[in-house]
DNA sequence: CTGAAAGCGCTTACAG
DNA sequence: CTGAAAGCGCTTACAG
């Protein structure tokens, strides 16, 4: 039995017109009298009538939900560009799913079964990555995939990636001008695409440069990993003087632990570069220097991206060093 | 012109049995025999079908769906609820629609209005107020209105709220039972009920006491306040040695104003505690004595009043102090 | 500009 | 257990 709700028929009644008249009402740029609609307006505020969606989803091409899919939605980047995508999405007209996963493909196999269920006109993928076959269901249900900061590609997808490994260079090169001498990279065990990404463009530059780089991954990616990450750079013998961080979370932890756990001074004893700009990078306690994720220029490309017609090829964003105090200044001239 | 999509006629064509039959495969309980059901699900996993919930939501009394509406859902606080509310909710089959808002009621008017559009079971306001005629449509639309942290009631919408007065008077103890001599309030402008739950509380405490509390209100709830708001009470000729920050952003903010621009040491010099526990709380350049804003208890709260047939009466969730080392420890007895 | 009719994809009595 | 039929609330040719 359906839910009891005021439909297109009460509103037509009461204002003497036809169901398609109120149908009429509420398309922009339908043939309407303007006496007519505003007859409608009134039935209908005065019923408290909305046009049901879900109908409508079932006769139009579109149906205005787009699928936002994403894991550690708590974590501070993510949330981040879950409310810059939400809020665009919605100035565009239309609104988000949210369906968080954790990071097992099937999870993103369930999620995107949701997607189609609820035919959004497009789904975002942030998180994990759907299998081929589940990829080619979404398209012919007429869904848009779009897959931001993923690595491999899927047909008839279109792909949002940070040049994540022109951002490890630029790390590599600003320590070095900083004058560090011993550098370190560390980061998690997740081994994500934009993770690994970055570390590699960080050591293929110093490889390209002939230095050498101390590397440690422990864990997931997290504050606390940081700490643990901090904690195995500082007992080694060569403490590094310099080190980049794949993760502004995994900056935090690491200079917490310098600092608390050694005494270390930053950047007197470490310069630290991190990576997402979050909004604890910029707080006193760390004023860390890391390469700002530029939210808005992915939202873009995403909104971009996922229109009806889009193309599919891949959008490169870059990011931004974002100069702050956790790196030493180079001895001038 | 609607999407191409498979539909069960589809299925039912494939599978040799009548439409009716796909239906009933796909809905639990349903006199199907086991031999049609699974000639149904071969087919229909061949083909890639996916009930259409849209259609499915014409027709049952539930869709499935609810929104989730909120402003600032990138803040440490917002977006860990926000992780724990959509969670559970696909837990327990639906899906969560979210819309963000600014503070405006204008704004959570829009939302409401999108959420009836799509037929919502149900709304779980986080910001901002609807107004009275606004909640009655919905609940005319059948939708169960649920709100999260606010003071004003709605006819037939179910409240869900911490115990803030009781955190505000525990707070006072515990900065008296320190042994803090100079007490003082440190809030925002922003005047949610919350935090203005939280001042009272703290201030009835006081005045039950007959302790003089130094009060300090700049701006919006964020770090840079806090910032602010630490520099005031530095500042200030009876500096405070005790100070209650509505909220673990705006602590965070004081805390790092009075290390890092008056030198002074935390809770040597000054005790502070917070309202949240975000996990920047937790964080060793912090370190906060907060209290945790109970996530999972809230959550299911919630869950428990957006129900269909709950209970609309106001549930009350307490918030549990957590002791780590921003406040001092009295001298043993 | 306007309305009657067909149809989107589903579910649910109803009859067998 | 099974299917034909009616109907959910809408939109879109079609004819006037």
């Amino acid at each position: 039995m359906a839910r009891a709700s005021v439909s297109a028929k009460d509103v037509a009644e009461l204002a003497g017109v036809s169901r398609t008249a109120v149908s009429r009402s509420f398309t922009p740029g339908a043939s309407v009298s303007a006496e007519t609609r505003a007859k409608v307006q009134v039935a209908a505020e005065q019923l408290g009538y909305h046009v049901n969606h879900l109908a409508r989803g079932l006769l139009r091409a579109e149906t205005g939900l787009v699928a936002l899919i994403a894991a550690e939605i708590d974590t501070p980047y993510r949330s981040a560009l879950l409310a810059a995508l939400s809020g665009r999405l919605q100035q565009a007209g239309k609104v988000a799913l949210l369906i968080n996963t954790d990071r097992s493909d099937d999870s993103v196999a369930r999620a995107l079964r949701q997607a189609i269920s609820y035919r959004t006109d497009a789904a975002v993928v942030l998180s994990g990555m759907p299998d081929v076959s589940l990829a080619e269901t979404c398209l012919r249900n007429g869904m848009r995939l779009v897959l931001i900061n993923r690595d491999e590609e899927r047909p008839g997808a279109a792909r949002v990636r940070l040049d994540d490994a022109a951002a490890g260079r630029s790390a590599f090169a600003a320590l070095v001008a900083a004058g560090c001498a011993r550098l370190a990279l560390a980061s998690s065990r997740a081994g994500t695409p934009s993770l690994v990404a970055r570390e590699e463009g960080f050591l293929a530059a110093a490889r390209a440069a002939g230095r050498q780089v101390t590397v440690e991954r422990i864990g997931a990616t997290s504050y606390r990993t940081g700490l643990d990450l901090g904690t195995a750079l500082m007992t080694r013998p060569d403490r590094p003087d310099g080190v980049f961080c794949t993760t502004d979370l995994l900056a935090c932890g690491l200079m917490d632990a310098a600092r608390h756990r050694f005494a270390a001074a930053i950047p007197r004893d470490l310069s630290v570069i991190g990576f997402d700009d979050i909004a604890q990078a910029g707080w006193e306690a760390y004023d860390l220097t890391t390469f700002r994720q530029p939210v808005d220029a992915l939202t873009e490309a995403a909104l971009d991206a996922l229109a009806p017609g889009a193309e599919d090829h891949t959008r490169l964003v870059q990011t931004q060093l974002v100069w702050r105090g956790s790196v030493r200044r180079a001895e001038p001239g």
